[in-house]
DNA sequence: TGTACATCAGTGAACGCGCGTTCACTGATGTAC
DNA sequence: TGTACATCAGTGAACGCGCGTTCACTGATGTAC
């Protein structure tokens, strides 16, 4: 208890901090990112404008916040899905498991995934670590490809990653523990194409591009994962 | 040429209207949707602002010309590729030029493609004729599937594809004849899959997701789509 | 060919809006002795 | 426990901005006879 012990004014100050950020996600699910607007987030919260700068240095770090969490969260959800899983599940099933967590992530708030996924805001440059969250999102993929056979229309990808790997020390450092006794060259190729199949799919269905067009988000993106697992020869 | 004889007026009008909107263009390009402004337009034209609205009914309305526009280039783009391919080219190598002509549009002009196909506009209501454009768009790459076998791993969708054909007519008048003697669900589902495929690769690197990650957006999308053409057996 | 009228392009002034952000200041809460 | 000081949260006024859009009006271009 003692690390975590504050004082009630930093307690408080947290407490507001929040409820300026779930202002600005409300605002952000109902009219996008130019939504966003301090002066009516400070009315919500019940400050005067100028305040609000007690806790945000401007609008840009609300919006790096936002991004942060997003990241953050979206990240953990795939962790747990990975957690979860049971022990003798099948690399196809895990598949499912970690594509299925991303797609209900961004079905259930759109808003956010949009704000990671989407349009890249004008004149917003986006903090640096978030190739860090990027991977933190792709790394339970990994492990899923031990062992796995590429096929030849995915080899080409394969081959790009294994070069990738070698050029870049921090890659292969990141990436060769996680595929476990496999080539992190399929490893990485597997997740990344997996991660464009669910950008595919996902941003379709958030999107609504196929509004009415009689197919659902899940049997599309079950189709192309399986397909995947087919393309690697996963049990 | 009686039919395109126009009046200096309506010559001089449509001239002005077209450099409206390539300015347009040219601030979306610069700093995104919330950058076009009728204001700065018209300066730019060197006409007051209130003039603008001789010609647009409103920024909506410019905007939602813009959004047309794109959309039939794109078509025209993947009309254009499908007519310029050899006679005996192969369901694969018919695939990957459509795909390819698509992913080649988007990356010569990425603020177009955003337009379609990026974040929604918040509080705009796309014009009531997008679905139609959007079938122009996909329109080509149905005959593709001429004769398909479509692997377990996509047959749900196929299955789906094929109820909404029922169910639809419009729908199934569109399809049919465009695919050549076979089933209309199976070249729907392939065009929807080939659709969501690009939609994921060529988002990721329009949106520069994946900028050093050292994977090129062309491989990427060639595995995907070859796979696709293995998940149908395409030659 | 000339005249009378209608249409259209364009203007400047103005309205009202909400925005991000800065500044000098007040009052409350915490801290050191 | 009490006092003196430092820190912090919050305020109201103000700045400057650019935006979309309306309005009443002028002058040029086209059209009908």
């Amino acid at each position: 208890m003692a690390g975590t012990a504050q004082s009630p004014r930093a307690r408080y100050r947290e407490q507001t901090r929040a409820e300026i950020k779930e202002i600005a996600l409300r605002q952000l699910a109902e009219g996008g990112t130019a939504a966003v607007a301090l002066t009516r987030i400070a009315k919500e919260v019940g400050l005067s404008g100028p305040a609000l700068y007690r806790y945000f240095d401007s609008r840009d770090a609300l919006l790096t916040d936002l991004i942060r969490d997003a990241y953050a969260d979206l990240a953990a959800a795939v962790s747990q899905a990975a957690d979860s899983l049971p022990p003798g599940a099948s690399p196809r099933a895990r598949l499912r498991a970690l594509a299925g967590s991303c797609r209900g992530w961004a079905i259930a708030q759109p808003h956010r995934y949009l704000l990671i996924e989407g349009t890249p805001v004008p004149g917003y440059a986006a903090p640096p670590d978030t190739l860090d969250s990027a991977r933190a999102v792709l790394g339970p993929f990994l492990p899923v490809f031990e062992g796995a056979a590429p096929s030849a229309a995915v080899r080409p990808v394969v081959e790009q990653m294994t070069a990738w790997a070698e050029a870049d020390a921090a890659v292969a450092q990141w990436a060769r523990p996680r595929a476990a006794g496999g080539s992190e060259g399929v490893a990485l190729a597997g997740a990344v194409l997996a991660w464009a199949h669910m950008h595919g799919s996902i941003g379709l269905e958030v999107s609504g591009q196929f509004n009415g067009m009689g197919h659902d988000g899940d049997t599309l993106l079950t189709a192309q994962i399986d397909s995947l697992a087919d393309a690697f020869s996963l049990d």
